[in-house]
DNA sequence: TTTTTTTACGCAAACGTTTGAAATAACCTT
DNA sequence: AAGGTTATTTCAAACGTTTGCGTAAAAAAA
């Protein structure tokens, strides 16, 4: 029992039978007798047999692994993808290799090939955001492995996919703000070419349209992170422009504009009521707790894998999917009136 | 190209000549002629060769794969750590199979069970707060699979691990609070059955005795939530006992201390200083920011990765190595005048 | 007893790759 | 021309497992 495990070959040279004799008699395969069967269950037993997973994903051409391609670790979103990824995979026993792309399109690339050279029966991806060329893409969809993208797709691409509904999101974020009695809502937004800025910029724009509020493009800035969102409520306060509401892009954001406001004396929810977009656990560590929009990452995670077990597991082809997944407005104290 | 990969074989078959001579041709051995040599690869770049790592693991009987256990991914913390572990398994090409314990016995052993399954070369293990029994480590031990632990340890078992000096962090982290004039400095403790909770409180203790200040018990509480901070405070204002530090076991206690201080009109840090002990990105955006020790997250990933590399390519057996890293304090606003 | 059926097992090939040893062929030596 | 190199290639076994097919022996049927 030195080194290495114990393989079918040591037990049937142990108990002078064939390999394929026990490889049977581990499956209780009928055509082997019960004596054997039982000689070859307890010697496995007492040598703590453990199948060797490698040969057989070498002999089956499938290894029940499924590889993983995720931006950035550290993000609570993505780390919540991840977790919701390993449950499943654990559930229907499937292995996960996880590889970060740290958002380079190489690393990305070469993150590809190592998991198709492992034979992994399927591939969940969110494209690194310096991803501009597909070809490694494709490649995944040639080979047959299955494939499906969440949260960061690329349009066009025909694959299943799992996707956050940004617009519908954002939409009933401001809605709430209106619905609150706000009627100068701004908008901290993000990143204009990137397709999550645009979309959450979109749905503030309907919500307001919807109520019959004007779309006022000073009301937009662009600000998404904790320090831009300190400048732009520096310029809102400047500017003198009127404002009773605030939706961010994200949370940080949101944060970032919450204390520059507190700073200056103004009461939150009272006089500006703010609403985040969340991407992390901070919501509930403010004071006062923040409002925003759960991305039920666990559930992205989830759905994602689930999408590509049924590929996997499926015999013939059928027409790519795409979920949408709602995210839910948490409304907390920076938009009602007392805890 | 349809279904599967190309393999030697089919550019064996191709080019008419062994599976043997296009394997050498392909790592370009001496016997091999030019002719071929040229021929074979030409034609792998054709047809897109990839060698099958599935077969490779098999032959060499390793599988450039590590395996890791960590008990929740879905921490900031722990989410570094598979970061720099990540990083280094990259460069060092190897893959990384992630297996989440969420904190249960069972499924840390079957967790192991699989990563020796998949004949992972070696194993990264953090234990989760439910084990009590040690056997399927022992196991690991035993199959003479390279095992290192990060973070959570088992005093005794010999193993290969990465630890941070909670003693001396939280020595460090009081100290600072005394450096700075600090004389009446409470500490929010974790729980006293973990190493954790009794390390961070002996360093707070110790560094009172060094400094000549009485170690009292009154000024020490239980709480290692955001919601038991809350409380404790209450029960220090109530109480009328006079602090003007606070050490927490970690952030979310300070900032929910913090929050509450606030809210009777206590100025942080004039009149309490508060310092915390990092497991989040929370620090920097509270107000005032927190003074906190950053636990280096990413850097035991990187040491564990390195740890567990050295022990996989060494050919013959040394003693453990054990690295203690060393927690960085940083100071913000919650312990300095100004900002 | 002979034939048929059943039971219980072994053989060999396969998955893709590597590698020591053997084989072939070509070229040199003397 | 016999023997010796050298260059190039193939063979076969191996890693651990599975599985279609074949078969010996035992049991049942004739």
């Amino acid at each position: 029992m030195k080194k290495g495990f114990t393989t079918i070959k040591d037990i049937a040279r142990e108990l002078k039978v064939s390999p394929s004799t026990v490889s049977r008699a581990l499956k209780n395969h009928p055509d082997i007798s019960e004596d054997t069967k039982r000689a070859v269950n307890e010697l496995a037993e007492k040598l703590n047999y453990q199948p060797n997973a490698v040969a057989l994903s070498l002999k089956r051409q499938r290894s029940n692994t499924i590889g993983v391609i995720i931006p950035e670790i550290v993000h609570y979103f993505f780390s919540s993808v991840i977790s919701g990824i390993e449950d499943v995979a654990y559930e229907a026993s499937f292995n996960v290799i996880i590889c970060q792309s740290n958002e380079m399109a190489d690393r990305e690339k070469a993150n590809i090939k190592t998991l198709l050279a492992n034979q992994v029966d399927g591939i969940l991806v969110s494209v690194s955001k310096a991803t501009k060329d597909f070809s490694h893409l494709e490649k995944i969809k040639n080979s047959e492995v299955p494939l499906v993208f969440y949260d960061r797709i690329i349009p066009g691409f025909k694959a299943d996919q799992v996707i956050i509904d940004d617009f519908d999101a954002s939409y009933r974020a401001t809605k709430h703000l209106i619905d609150i009695g706000k009627k100068r809502i701004a908008h901290f937004a993000g990143p204009k070419n990137l397709l999550i800025g645009q979309h959450r910029k979109q749905g503030y724009q309907k919500a307001l349209e919807d109520a019959g509020l004007p779309v006022e493009e000073e009301l937009v800035f662009d600000a998404d992170s904790f320090e831009k969102a300190r400048l732009a409520v520096l310029k809102v306060l400047e500017s003198g422009i009127a404002i009773d509401g605030l939706f961010a892009v994200n949370d940080l954001t949101a944060i970032g504009a919450m204390q520059t406001l507190q700073k200056k004396g103004i009461k939150i929810p009272q006089e500006v009521a703010v609403v985040g977009f969340s991407d992390g656990r901070f919501s509930g560590i403010t004071d006062p707790t923040l409002t925003s929009v759960d991305q039920h990452g666990y559930e992205m995670g989830t759905v994602a894998t689930q999408l590509l077990l049924k590929r996997i597991h499926s015999k013939e082809d059928y027409p790519c999917e795409t979920k949408v997944l709602n995210a839910n407005l948490i409304i907390r104290g920076s938009s009602v009136f007392s805890p």
